[in-house]
DNA sequence: TAGTGGTCTAGACCACCTA
DNA sequence: AGGTGGTCTAGACCACTAA
């Protein structure tokens, strides 16, 4: 056999879901019933199961069965970077701005810190070819290790910038994009003299215990970004 | 005990990891060494391992042993649906075309497709509140099971029209996303008076076997529109 | 009570890697 | 040759569900 047995299994239910002959909500063969069907033992059978639901094609209830989960049709995965996007890539950053400030009450907020708590600031500016295509702000809650050396900010994208400090992998981040005209101070960092939009990426990081570490907006020229997503 | 035993293994493991006491690419301990350690069988301990491998926590070389894996830190997961988004909900939709055309070269490329064959067009208005706040135009190589009921076509996301002639657990589906101002045509369609930025999503629906099914733009108002993604 | 999925064991053989 | 992960077996006991 090329296939592990349990492989062989995966893909004929794959192939039942895909043509339509189970349907979302029909109940899978029991797993005793696939251990006769297919001369393997129990241990087998719920490998591939176990392979199946996580690919989100059945889930199973105790006691009662497994069944065809409802396809989640809506569903996109996309890789954002801000140095780097399906059409550009910055090759140069300028660093605008290092500080350390007390935050006003709405980056308090955001931050859920007081505004007697230090904040960093740090503002880039992106260029590709010699032209500027995206600002750049953070705000970042200091921890011990995190990266002071100008040639490093100036590279880093916002999780790296945090990853030195504690281990990415506790880390929780989210995305917010929409698009939005340039105000008077974005079109003159970025050189905007007629109308053009500006994609805006808003990140923020979060620790394990989901309290903020990081906020951080990015206007981006609309005509040097596009974001690329994909199911599976 | 509340836990079963390969979930103690996986909590124990994930907490080391994120400690940093194992650091992306250190070796996990062997499978042996684990059966040991929780005086558990291997395919107990290998089923811990399996959730940390799924997990994106660490990978396996066979013959050499088990390893931390770098984190992903720029995946996201974002749900889109074009009638839905963080900030709006659209309340009503009108179809302004029903049709079905030749292609244009530039139309059957995208859909690898020849300019002899017949392609459906759908081209709708979204709104919230009486007030039109996004352009939509599909493009969709006809197969058996298409709705072509107004009422449905009005409601039906992109997704939801294809899988009523396929099961959707084969579609394979893409997402571009990127700001631009609007053209007259569209101005006039979401009574943009005013400069206003547009949030332009593409999606590319196709089969198993990457043939394309349908290509869709949306054109939204960018005060009306925000995405929204996270990681995990 | 019979059937279902969830957990777990104590073996086995294999292919692969390193020394 | 000895250690590693990959596959597989033939049992076991449990909690849950349904008739």
């Amino acid at each position: 056999m090329i296939n592990p047995m349990y492989l062989t299994i995966v893909e004929d239910i794959k192939q039942k879901i895909s043509s339509g002959q189970l349907k979302p909500s029909d109940a899978v063969p029991s797993e005793n019933a696939l251990c006769k069907e297919y001369g393997a033992s129990r241990m087998t059978v719920r490998k591939g199961l176990a392979i199946l639901a996580n690919d989100g094609y059945i889930y199973s209830i105790p006691g009662k069965g497994s069944f065809v989960r409802k396809p989640e049709l809506n569903k996109y995965t996309i890789y954002y970077d801000e140095m780097n996007n399906s059409i550009n890539t910055v090759d140069q950053s300028r660093l605008l701005e290092v500080n350390i400030i007390m935050p006003d009450e709405k980056l308090a907020g955001e931050l859920q810190t007081t505004i007697n708590k230090n904040v960093i600031v740090i503002r880039r500016l992106f260029y590709t070819e010699g032209k500027p295509v995206a600002y750049d702000i953070k705000y970042l809650l200091y921890s011990k290790g995190m990266p002071i050396v100008e040639k490093e900010l100036e590279q880093a994208t916002f999780p790296e910038m945090v990853s030195g400090s504690m281990s990415a992998f506790s880390l929780k981040k989210e995305l917010a994009i929409y698009a939005q005209m340039p105000d008077k101070e974005v079109k003159q960092y970025l050189n905007i003299y007629d109308e053009l939009a500006l994609l805006v990426v808003e990140q923020r990081i979060y620790n394990e215990e989901k309290k903020p570490i990081g906020f951080c907006m990015t206007y981006f020229r609309g005509d040097y970004i596009k974001l690329k997503g994909s199911s599976d």
